[in-house]
Formats: structure tokens, sequence, C-alpha cells
DNA sequence: TATACGATTGAATATATGTTCAACTGTTTA
DNA sequence: TAAACAGTTGAACATATATTCAATCGTATA
């Protein structure tokens, strides 16, 4: 109903942090990673949550294909696959092998193998 | 070294896919799932590539806690924790029971339970 | 009943991210 | 040696996403 009304707030005592429930507020606290875990553990998984990405992994878990044939077997740009795969080489989940002008990439993850191949949507994270 | 050169591009046949190594591309391409499927197991994995979410799954995974209890753990705003629980409630990862003003809640994927329980940074996706 | 409080919501914002495009590299081959 | 080709790169763009802020709801309580 009404609204911005004269707020007048509980003063308490210091800055200190209150937790209404402390004692399993402070047990589940003592439990916690550091910021820079959790930042890094989300990087990680960033990384395969993307659709196109995703793409690429199983078809590199099913075969070590040249650039140029994922482009054509996901429809999409040769540019497109090249940027991704910068990213999945960069996260250590592909590996690469150039010969000539080609470059052949093959999935170097065991565990996200194991996602494909232990049925996909079964799993699903 | 030139660029911009006037380009004859090697005429194929007819407008159709060409891969490079049709044998294994062609296997490959059979053993393809469909886009939706990509689409879909990409939007669960975004949920979990969020230090903010990773955060409030872990300590959900370790008790029952109510809003503002969770946004002093993580030294957030109540808002920002109320935004990612909608989220994580809409993607059924977690539950929530309400006690008169306040809301608990928990985590509710066994999945998710056993990364955390399991190490967290030993099978790291 | 008016105020406090926990929680939710929507709009606004800033930043991150996926995709496209054009230019370029290095290698092959005609 | 010049053209074709596989692949890479950086800038530009559009969209998605996390976070903030102010307003609001419903319940409790002084």
């Amino acid at each position: 109903m009404a609204k911005s009304m004269i707020v007048k707030k509980h003063e308490h005592d210091a800055g200190e942090v209150e937790f209404i429930h402390a004692e399993k507020a402070e047990s589940v606290r003592s439990m916690m990673r550091s910021d820079d875990q959790f930042f890094r553990f989300a990087e990680k998984i960033k990384t395969l949550g993307d659709p196109t990405r995703l793409k690429i992994l199983f078809a590199l878990s099913q075969a070590e294909l040249c650039v140029c044939d994922i482009a054509n077997l996901l429809c999409v740009s040769n540019s497109l696959i090249s940027h991704h795969l910068r990213l999945l080489k960069t996260m250590r989940l592909v590996r690469y092998r150039r010969e000539g002008k080609m470059a052949f990439y093959v999935l170097d993850d065991e565990h996200i193998r194991n996602i494909f191949t232990e049925g996909f949507n079964h799993i699903e994270e």
C-alpha cells in the first residue's frame, strides 16, 4: 500500500555481520572454500556451458577432426570453430596436431568423454 | 604479403556440403544429437557456471538456510541472492519452505551434492 | 495500526560472451 | 610464382547475463 515512509533502522551495535541462525550459518561458513576456488571452478564450468562448444567436444569425442570438417559438420563458419577451439585448447580440453595446412583436433579430457559416452541426457550434469 | 587479389573459387558441383575426410566426418555426423539436446544441456550447465550460484549451492549443500543468512555468508545483497535462487528454483536445483516471513532453502539435487562432497577441486567438472 | 523486517520483483546498468566479417599466415599445387 | 586453401586473428557487433537500486509484498511486532 503506502511507500517510502520514514524509516528508522534498528540500530545494531557495531558493523558486525549478524546471522539470524548464527550456529548453522557459522558452521557453514567454516566449510566455505575461497572466492578464488569458486571463481576458477565456475570458469571451467562456463567453458562447457555453450551449445556450440558442446557440439565440438562431442564431435571430437568421436573422432579426430580438422577444423574444416568440424565447421561443415556443425554448419557454422571456420572462424567460429577456430575461436572456440582456441578457448578449449586454453582450458586443456582439446589437443591438436598440425599436418601440412590442416590442424587435427581431439578431445583431451577423459571426464568429458565420460559425460558423453555415459548417456548424455542421462547424467546431465 | 599481397592481399585482396582476384579470387576465383574452385567451382564445386552443387551446394552440397563437402567433407575433407568424408568417412570419418559422416560417421561422426551419424552419432550427433539434436541441436535442441545440446542447447538444453548447455542451459543446465550454464546455471552452474557462476561463482555466486556455486557458493549458494555449496552453502545449501551444508545446511538449510534463509535468504538473509546466505546473503550475509556471501557478503552480498539480499536481492542478488533472491534473483539467483529464483533461477536455481526454476532449474529445480533447490527447494524452499516458508516459515513466517522467512524462506528456507535447501539443495535439491543429489548429483550436485556429490560434486561438492567428493572433493570440489578433485573432480572439477 | 504503524513500523520493522525478510523476501521478491522489475527496471536500469554495466560487463561478458558468442558470432560475424575481413584481413592475414603458412602451406600446397597448378 | 601466383592462386587456392586451411586455419588463425582482431575488431565490431549484438545479445546475454550478473549486479544494483528502488519499490513492493506479506508477516510479525511494538
